[in-house]
DNA sequence: GCCTATACTCTCCAAAGGAAAGTAGGCACC
DNA sequence: GGTGCCTACTTTCCTTTGGAGAGTATAGGC
């Protein structure tokens, strides 16, 4: 079968390869392991600090979290309110882009609990096999 | 403005923990940017060989293409067709799980070029406040 | 004076990733 | 018969990334 069409949605686009380099590039920011375990957590919990955060994302390092809300934040995904007392307190929030960001990752998580089973039945057919 | 549901489907889940680390395995499995590149470009443009692969996949290195078709190819996600012929030829293709990951990550496609924009906008807003 | 709590920040080391050269093996050309 | 080509990898070497754990600054409580 070959493809019915090239992909299911803006089936007439012929596509400026600079926007398609420019895509390709926010993907690879945005398609990061930590950044999407810390988009779910933030669109799951709500408001959270630091410390939350880094015991809702499982094996993450603080350098890392740090790293990725960094990030996040520049690209206007997650909003950070410090709050100016002692000790320090800041919370992390997802931007109306972070939300719709999460919506849109939301078909992959269900593909992934979805497919599961079929992922691992794979797996383990592949090492037998081989 | 508090969460008005955890997440937009599965508003019942209470989702057992252990199927959840395995989602969250998996995800930071396929949530890969090499692996989400290839997985375009196989769907765009159907059947291809190595350095067909290589050559669209936009800097990628021979040794993560290689490897990430192989874990590809171990998760159920590409069909690796190898013809015994001199010189070889091997030709890739997705399977229909494939396929359907590639469908789940439309969405995220579709957000990357709405919101190039509002991306670009915020992080030269982050550099210039800082 | 000392301890605590918080959000980092730093240092050191291991693992991942990129560039470029090497490999296998039949085939065409000289 | 030797040379080189073609493809899909490997291998080697080196840079970058990422993780573990300790350190930092600050003010209030004891």
């Amino acid at each position: 079968m070959p493809q019915t069409e090239k992909r299911s949605y803006d089936p007439e686009a012929p596509v400026d390869p600079r926007v398609e380099t420019l895509v390709n590039e926010l993907i690879g920011r945005v398609a990061d392991k930590w950044t999407l375990l810390v988009l779910e957590e933030l669109d799951e919990h709500g408001t959270c600090r630091f410390t939350r955060l880094a015991q809702l994302v499982p094996g993450i390092s603080q350098k890392m979290l740090t790293q990725t809300l960094r990030a996040m934040e520049r690209d206007g995904l997650v909003h950070r309110k410090v709050h100016p007392v002692i000790p320090p307190k800041v919370e992390y929030s997802l931007t109306a882009l972070g939300q719709s960001l999460g919506e849109a990752f939301c078909g992959v998580w269900h593909w992934a609990e979805a497919h599961l089973c079929e992922v691992e039945a794979a797996r383990t057919a592949f090492d037998t096999r081989d």
